[in-house]
Order: structure tokens, then C-alpha cells, then sequence
DNA sequence: ATTGAGGGTTCCACTTTGGAACTAATGCGC
DNA sequence: GCGCATTAGTTCCAAAGTGGAACCCTCAAT
């Protein structure tokens, strides 16, 4: 299967991972997040071509993840800043950033830390469920066909595989 | 710069990603995630060519994500399991799920979904601030460098720039 | 002896990437 | 009014990575 295909596929890990899911954007990301937004000081901190850099950020910009903005007349000059659906990929972001700071850190530990402002304290983030509040972790929790799938499987002679879903 | 160069830098997000930041990896732990555990079922369900399934696992395996284990004398056979480093990774797959569950289902919705079996309840998951226990997003948190990269940059001729950090 | 399952490897054409140089519009000092 | 710097790109080519398909090995069952 083509890479390009992937994002077409009924799965919403395979589709996200279509946007975001190659070497480079989750850099970009990282850097935005940060409060990079100007093609030069990407290149800078990324040391990622400007050619593939102008084409990441195309593509992030054409699925509505970062908006592409003039911030000086002229000469015509333009910026790359997260739109909302952007600022929802923290949490990709920052999950990443919390394996990678207990798995990954050299010995003398990662070079970057995270302040709640709400409360004031260095934290790492927990997931938890949404209805009950409780910290999940995978063993807490179950995936499942959804109804609509579920029916659709059924009408397809009935016994197809369960693939490409999740 | 080189990809491969990308997990020697002092950024754990970069890091992370030189393990699991290409194509198929995120796929192949999904799937993992889900149960399957024996090469075929991953080539099967993913689409992914043999050979690079092979170099894929192979890498998770040397990155302690996955552990190969026999589960058969003869003939031999193996399979791939998540270690307790690799089921630390379902924070990032949920989240990727959650925001592409979001931002990128169809019209039909999301295929699958994530029920918690402490409350029973189909449920997003949240990020909450481990100390306080409130749920945040981007806006609540500031990232800044650490101690020990504070003290570095201050002795490196004072000035150099912030980059290759977060 | 042949077929089949499971878990790979080999080969080759094609695609993507990295490196470096080049372009284009404008402002700035002199 | 000319050379230089800034910013945001594009072009070109060689090198690396990928997809498709075929092949290999060990053993078991028929």
C-alpha cells in the first residue's frame, strides 16, 4: 500500500497519522507550540531543508492546522501560526514529549520542562477518563467496533475481517 | 541534517520520534495496542511490505518497545509483545485517536471507540495536571528550559541561541 | 512428495529526501 | 542608485528510503 493512500482508510490513527505522521511535522509542531513562526527560524531550529520545510508547511497549512499569515505589507511577508485544530494537537505533542522525558532523557535528564500555570508546578500531564476523572492507562481501557460500524460489518457478508479499523 | 542524526539531539521530543515518528510505526502499534501480535496478522492488517515490517519491528524490538518472544518450539516461532516501555506509548496513540476522532472522521464518525472499564462509559480521554488534577490544554501550560540546561547555556559564552531545546 | 503455515530475505524500480545553490521583492546605508 | 542584507521561498541532482513481488527456510500434516 502507497503512503498517499493511507489517509483514506476508515481509521482515525491512520488519517491523523496521514497529517502529521512523518518525520518532520511533529517537529514543526514542537517548534509552534514553542511560539516559532517564521519560515527562517524553523529552518534554523529544525535543520530541515527549506525545500521540505516549504512543503510541510504547505501540507499543515492545507489541512487547517496552521494558518498562513501576512504580518507585514511589503515586502509581502507571512507567518505560520496554529489555528484551533492546531492547538488541539498539544496534547499529541506533549504526550510525546512525556514518554520520550521517561524513556528517552539522557542521564542528566531532558533539557525541557512544563509549567502549569493554573498551578504554579512543574507537571507531567495524565490522561484521564472524561466521564468518571480517574488516570487511565491502557490497561484501563477497551476499544471496540463502533454502532455504525458494527451494523456495517454485519451487512457485509458477515464475516469479513475486522481490519483496518481502530 | 540527516534523519538519522535527529535522535542524538538534546530534545526529547526528537528523540521519541527518531523511535516512533515514521509512516508505519505509529500503525504497527496501533495494532499492537488492539492485540495482534504475530507478523502476519501486522503485514496483513497493515498493507506494509514485508521487508519494512520486518525492519520496523526489528527497530521497536532494539528500542525496547516490543519484546520478540517464542511462542512455539518447532517449528520456531515469535511474536511481538509491548513491554511496560511500549504500553507507556498508549497515551500517544490515544491522543492521535482523539484528536483525529475530532478533526478527521468522516461524516460516519469514528470507527472505533475507547470504553474505560473502571466507570463502563465510552469516554475521550483528558489531559489533567498531575498535581492539582485540573484538566489542561495548550493555553494552560508554558514550556521552559530546565535547570541543567539553564546552567549549560549560561556557561556557553552566554548568548547562544535557544534552539535545538523543548 | 506435496502442500501449507509462519516468519522472514532479496531484488529492483520508483519516490522521497538532503544539500546546496539560486531567485525575487524590498529596505537600508552610503 | 549601487551593493548588501532579509525573508521566503524554488530548482537541481545525488543519495537514501520504500513498495511490490518473488523467493527461502523449517517444520507438520496429508
Amino acid at each position: 500500500m502507497r503512503w498517499r493512500d493511507v489517509g483514506k482508510l476508515d481509521c482515525t490513527i491512520a488519517r491523523t497519522l496521514s497529517v502529521i505522521g512523518d518525520r518532520w511535522t511533529l517537529l514543526v509542531l514542537r517548534d509552534a507550540f514553542l511560539g516559532t513562526r517564521r519560515f527562517d527560524a524553523f529552518q534554523a531550529s529544525l535543520g530541515i531543508t527549506r525545500h521540505r520545510l516549504a512543503d510541510r508547511l504547505r501540507k499543515l497549512v492545507r489541512h487547517g492546522v496552521l494558518r498562513r499569515e501576512r504580518y507585514q505589507q511589503s515586502p509581502p511577508r507571512f507567518e505560520y501560526r496554529l489555528t484551533e485544530k492546531g492547538h488541539d494537537l498539544y496534547g499529541v505533542i506533549v504526550t510525546i514529549a512525556g514518554w520520550g522525558d521517561k524513556h528517552m532523557a539522557g542521564k542528566k535528564g531532558p533539557p525541557v520542562e512544563r509549567v502549569h500555570r493554573g498551578c504554579g508546578h512543574v507537571t507531567a500531564l495524565r490522561l484521564t477518563c472524561d466521564h468518571c476523572g480517574d488516570v487511565v492507562t491502557a490497561r484501563d481501557m477497551t476499544a471496540r467496533p463502533t454502532k455504525r460500524y458494527r451494523d456495517t460489518a454485519a451487512r457485509s457478508t458477515s464475516g469479513r475481517r475486522l481490519k483496518e479499523r481502530a
